[in-house]
DNA sequence: CTTTATGCAAAGGGTTTGCAACAAA
DNA sequence: TTTGTTGCAAACCCTTTGCATAAAG
């Protein structure tokens, strides 16, 4: 999906949901999907703000939630003590996050085999594996043996 | 293992790292390990302080990590607002969590398939898979099709 | 005695919210 | 107009921390 594909996908969303389309809304939305790297609420707001400086923090805040509902912007758990936002579901629907816990650096991946157990073992307890959510933490390989992770500061989050 | 046996492991831990065995470490120690139900930290509080009344929030922060550092305590970010605990490790070392984001029960799971794709996807990548953590988030069946959730209220944290 | 631990209360930090001014439709 | 939206700043809430006191070893 194009980014303008999904900045019209998201207009769209709103208005057929009574929701005004402002200025200051049009800037978030286009800050938020003119990257592939995940991002806090107040990295946003940086951005955010590049296009339309009158946007304020408690706005992002405020549209966040919106953009997480239309299933194009997905709200990442990370661990950290703020929550992270994904765009690049729109194009990656079944992506999942790898996360080290000690460099810090995120991979994404995708996993036929795992995403097939994950549907059996949800259905099985009882649970609409059409909505399952993955995450595995993990620590480094490289890091544990010789002291030093060469993804430090090179791999960033997709 | 028995909960005494994860009292002395603890006890012991302390002693050989320094670590002073107090009235109130022990009255946490003794709170944390007597239910096999998830708890915050202000439940813990709670909890400890029936044992000792002299135990403040402060010490149940501040010992919290020291019982996660044994191994026989877990950190559970369950994406809620606070921190949970989960004293099952000791007993099912390879659990993992399904958690109905509808009506916040959690079920816990043990799957060899999903351990084993889930080492050959980190070892893959990079990581190292002894450590690999899981979660997964889904939606209750039941609920989206029958617009109640049967789970709600009746299956708590194990 | 020496050193670590404790309780209290205040501080931190991301996120939410009340409210009066403002702007989309 | 009418109703939803904004910015500001204060409020929230879990967690952490500074400090003087207490107690383990």
């Amino acid at each position: 999906m194009t980014e303008q594909g999904i900045k019209e996908k998201i207009i769209g969303f709103m208005e057929s949901n009574g929701l005004r389309i402002t200025a200051q809304r049009q800037a978030i939305i286009e800050a938020a999907f003119s990257t592939d790297e995940h991002y806090t609420a107040e990295e946003l707001l940086e951005r955010s703000r590049k296009v339309d400086p009158s946007v304020s923090r408690a706005t992002v805040y405020r549209t966040l939630p919106v953009l997480v509902q239309t299933g194009l912007l997905r709200e990442l758990d990370l661990g950290k003590d703020q929550m992270y936002y994904d765009p690049n579901y729109a194009n990656h629907p079944n992506h999942n996050h790898i996360i080290c816990t000690d460099c810090d650096k995120i991979v994404e991946f995708e996993d036929y085999c795992l995403d097939v157990r994950e549907s059996v073992i949800a259905k099985n307890l009882g649970f609409n594996p059409g909505t399952v959510k993955l995450r595995i933490e993990a620590t480094c390989e490289q890091l544990a043996k010789t002291g030093t992770c060469s993804r430090r500061d090179t791999v960033g989050a997709k």
